[in-house]
DNA sequence: TTCTAAACATGATAATTATCACATACTTTC
DNA sequence: GAAAGTATGTGATAATTATCATGTTTAGAA
């Protein structure tokens, strides 16, 4: 987590009004992007409210999401080292971010030293999230992948209200698909087999979780090969 | 490239003599351990010479390989955050590495801004690297990330003699397989058909390039649907 | 409201890959 | 150098998933 109010906290106080004098407001609807692949990196994004897709791959048909974001996150951060962002955001629901460009970002980060160190927790943070989704395309099959989405769903979404079991937002078919390498067709299917196995319940287009038990167990059974000759 | 010779540069000239004092050389052999997950972090490592690679999965049987890091890189650098390693490392081939503990590596890393923002650029790349493979993993079938490793080892490991189109290390089967997701019979059998395709020349357990464009041509063409009726 | 496009859904079929079984070659160890 | 274990290689088969076709529902625009 990155959020503009734990910035603040790493910031000293004579860069505290340099960082309100910069920052911008900055809305954006569902479905618009934030940015594009390609464009010139500006700045960073701080996630106020909403969720966010970040996704790669450029002509709108063979695009993959590399991952998703929500409150208190940082968007763009790659930019810091790169001139042109090489992946793209979109809004999965209308979004507030709070921008700041990237110069002023990284005066602020050489000025403040405990801020730089904790930018570094933050990324290694990151990379870890990175190698367990890597780890998960590795060793499980797509129905596994799924199970493992929707619990990440729970995770980073929650439910829609306390007594309720309907998460607090979906992502489309399609959505899921690309985030695990696999077919729309195969997540509404494989959708339809967990409601029919009673993990799931499918309410028009949402989800609500009805075993998370059974679901857990789906996602920690990696495939190992019976035959044991070869060691791999 | 986060090498022994780079942190040093970023290191100042108050702080080299404590790098110096308290750094150790460690030679590990092929298939030796460098550590393992579980274990307690007790500082980072900089491959001086050699090849290793960092790898999931506990139980011997479903090891999968995260990434694969050779001469100037680091190791363990997540143990910055953590006090237990997530992930392991074995060396591939026998290896060469400067250690130096975990406190005196945050300490210099506090006192010297420049080597902050260093690594984070480090760190971002790194990010970035995660997300290629991610990619990879999410559009391609298993004939093609087997082409896309290919043309990993050309990059990481070069060829054997600038006259040879022998790769100077080639992973097994196995290895390979762990790397993209897939059995070994299905790297052999893939290996055997791009030998008959005149792609590469199989010498032994050795691979030889011998069209490296017709493999960038299949490393690059991913599957895009027909159908256009759904956007995605 | 009606029209249109996008998202969801399902069946049939083809293609791919995993699995299993077995054979051979190469390495390491005693 | 024999024995044991590991790595490579190949064929047959089963299982899974992608693809294609087609229909229905939902959401948004005119």
């Amino acid at each position: 987590m990155f959020s503009n109010k734990l910035f603040k906290k790493y910031c000293s106080a004579e860069w505290l009004p340099i960082f309100d004098l910069n920052k911008s407001n900055i809305q954006v609807k569902a479905k618009e992007r934030i940015f594009n692949e390609g464009d010139l990196v500006k700045g960073i994004y701080f996630i106020e409210e909403g969720k966010v897709k970040v996704l790669s791959g450029f002509n709108g048909k063979d695009e993959k999401i590399i991952r998703i974001a929500s409150n208190d996150m940082i968007l763009g951060h790659r930019g810091i080292h790169y001139k042109h962002y090489h992946i793209s955001s979109e809004a999965l629901t209308d979004t507030t971010l709070t921008f700041l460009p990237i110069n002023i970002f990284l005066k602020i980060i050489k000025a403040n030293p405990n801020m730089a160190v904790y930018l570094l927790d933050f990324f290694i943070e990151e990379l870890r999230e990175a190698e367990d989704r890597m780890d998960s395309l590795l060793n499980f099959d797509p129905k596994k992948r799924i199970a493992i989405i929707l619990l990440k769903l729970v995770d980073c979404f929650g439910f829609a209200n306390k007594k309720s079991n309907l998460l607090s937002f979906t992502l489309s078919r399609a959505d899921i698909a690309n985030m695990i390498g696999t077919t729309y067709e195969t997540v509404i299917r494989t959708l339809a087999n967990f409601e029919k196995l009673n993990y799931i319940e499918l309410v028009g287009k949402e989800i609500a979780i009805k075993d998370i038990t059974k679901l857990k167990e789906l996602a920690a059974d990696k495939k190992v090969r019976k035959k044991t000759k070869a060691k791999l």
